[in-house]
DNA sequence: TTGAAAGCGGTACCAT
DNA sequence: ATGGTACCGCTTTCAA
């Protein structure tokens, strides 16, 4: 069933049924409740190749997620993140299209998607520093949305970030308060800006305390249960181990307390974990009662619905200046933290 | 720049630079060339929604993802599914829209996408037994690809599917083997179909080994880090204890793995596990040459691969009887089983 | 081998 | 308040 159909069976201009469905004024009540009737009843939808083509407008925006050796975009934290955007686009009518590239072919995904017309919109995850899609993007003059930020790239642009570094600073810091001084920092891939960040943020903690931090307790890599594991047991196994550390992720902690564990230690009692908690569905930190992990929380998915609405205003108001927005972590306090114990130290 | 431009400029018509562009036999090679070159230097590309107009072909395939209470089907699994679906569609020049819906308006939006003509195919994940999803699709008569099977549903549809019941049969009677009789299932939300088929396969290994079930040896829910836990928590502290577990997931796994820590137990040694290893990049199994726990392992990106490849077999050969395709999973040799202890029992 | 022109299914301007 | 019609940018039939 197409418009002129319609149009027809109703004995009404194609201009008229069209304007009852789109809410134009002009249309009498009585038409519009006829128009809407038939259509329900027809199961009418515009084509949508048609509107696009008239309208130039093609309802629909886009997420390139670049497949490499790297997997940190395909990771447990894009499942909720895209939900947390589907739900938005899908309540103002957009369709999310989700294009996987070869890394080699990013940057051309961009330019071809813009070419075709085929979207109206960019999402993009996992900036890192220097991040050559933002020129390209404002190049093209194509609106877009960065979940993050890029350090290095001056121009205004419109994102939505947690203050990583505050967050990590003070997940530091309340280790710090507890006695800690040899805190071990087992960071995401410190080519995302994100991961700088934190990382800024574990070590302006200890300048503030006056601690000197030691490159041995800092490590990075792809935030999954192995890299924690392994990470902290080179750490346990130290001349002068950790007695805490501070986690990127939940995944990562997992890891971080078996190898714990398996040292014969007890978290929250002999060794403190304090972690980034996403607040991923199927990773949740305990129960909302009791958290098993101190943790400095933020939903990615209540971000990925903010970012979703961000970017079809940006959309819809490409001439105002771009929105910025950061977020502050919360600090959750769970069973994984305790006072140091002082027989290392004294 | 758009077609009419780009003929204006080399001085052809429309017509001709179209079937250039396209690869139709009737354009001479001297022209081709010319036509191909000046589309290159002006990144020219045919805009999406005319082509889709006047083809008729939306090139793009959707999955649509019901939100609810449910959060199964926006799990970890899913991120490396559709990694393996979205490399094979971009691949083929797809794109792969990704509609996350209101549960209640889930059907509605498979009406909707056929309606709109925005979209050539579909793909459906975590088919549940007697999933209405797949009548309907049959009555809209729009091509559709089942990642898994639906029983009860009794037409002819493409599917590809593990064989989760030989899998779980051969992974429960391998510990059977090993001299273990208790042993406790920690399977997934067994409204989905594959769950179901799990069960019948770790009942099935009782049977024939003569061994009876036992319900307080079998539990279902969210495939997540707490549920193994609390699951295997519960089933440790029962008066006679299971001393083997079977997993739907890793992620239950490392929930159950804590458990049995938890109680002084060491899983390898005291408690075996075999899990379901979809192969989850960020929850890798150990190492390849050291799989951490025993594990029927079945890559669940490969099946992406495979399923998008299949669901374009598909839009492009409707007429074709669909193809079912049934995978068996791998039994893996990990750590995490030994040979029942047998103060237990005797 | 090339070109003219009629759609594809809407939207929106200009009339009435 | 309603209708006629010229686009939107491409593909494809028909003619040359």
């Amino acid at each position: 069933m197409n418009l002129k159909e319609l149009a027809d069976a109703l004995e009404l201009s194609q201009t008229t049924v069209s304007r009852a469905l789109n809410g134009y004024p002009e249309v009498s009540e009585g038409t519009r409740l006829r128009v809407l009737s038939a259509a329900r009843s027809f199961n009418y939808r515009p084509s949508a190749g048609a509107r696009n083509l008239a309208t130039g407008r093609s309802m629909a925006v886009r997420h390139i997620i670049p497949l490499s050796a790297n997997h940190e975009m395909m990771n447990i934290i894009f499942s909720d993140f895209i939900a947390g955007t589907g739900e938005i686009y899908a309540e103002h009518g957009y369709d999310m299209i989700v294009s996987v590239v070869p890394e080699a072919q990013e940057l051309q995904s961009y330019r071809d998607a813009v070419a075709r017309g085929s979207v109206e919109g960019f999402m993009i995850h996992g900036p890192r520093r220097n991040d050559p899609r933002l020129p390209l993007l404002q190049e093209l003059g194509v609106p877009f949305f960065v979940h993050g930020r890029s350090t290095g790239y001056d121009e205004p642009y419109a994102w939505l970030d947690v203050n990583n570094r505050r967050a990590i600073e003070r997940a530091t810091n309340y280790l710090i308060e507890l006695g800690h001084q040899r805190i071990g920092l087992i960071n995401g891939g410190e080519q995302m800006d994100f991961a700088q960040r934190r990382r800024e943020g574990y070590v302006t903690a200890h300048v503030k305390a006056g601690i000197s931090t030691d490159t041995t307790l800092m490590t990075s890599g792809d935030m999954t249960e192995p890299q924690g594991h392994i990470a902290a047991l080179v750490m346990l196994d130290l001349p002068d181990p950790p007695t805490a550390f501070v986690a990127s992720s939940i995944l990562s902690t997992l890891g971080i307390r078996r190898a714990v564990e398996s040292r014969g230690l007890m978290v929250g009692r002999d060794i403190s974990i304090i972690c980034f908690d996403d607040d991923i569905t199927t990773l949740p930190n305990g129960s909302p009662a009791e958290p098993t992990f101190t943790a400095s929380r933020s939903s990615v998915r209540a971000a990925g619905r903010r970012c979703a609405e961000l970017l079809i205003d940006r959309i819809n108001n490409q001439h105002l200046p771009p929105h910025q927005e950061l977020w502050e972590a919360e600090l959750i306090l769970g069973g994984s933290t305790a006072v140091a114990k002082k027989d290392k130290t004294t």
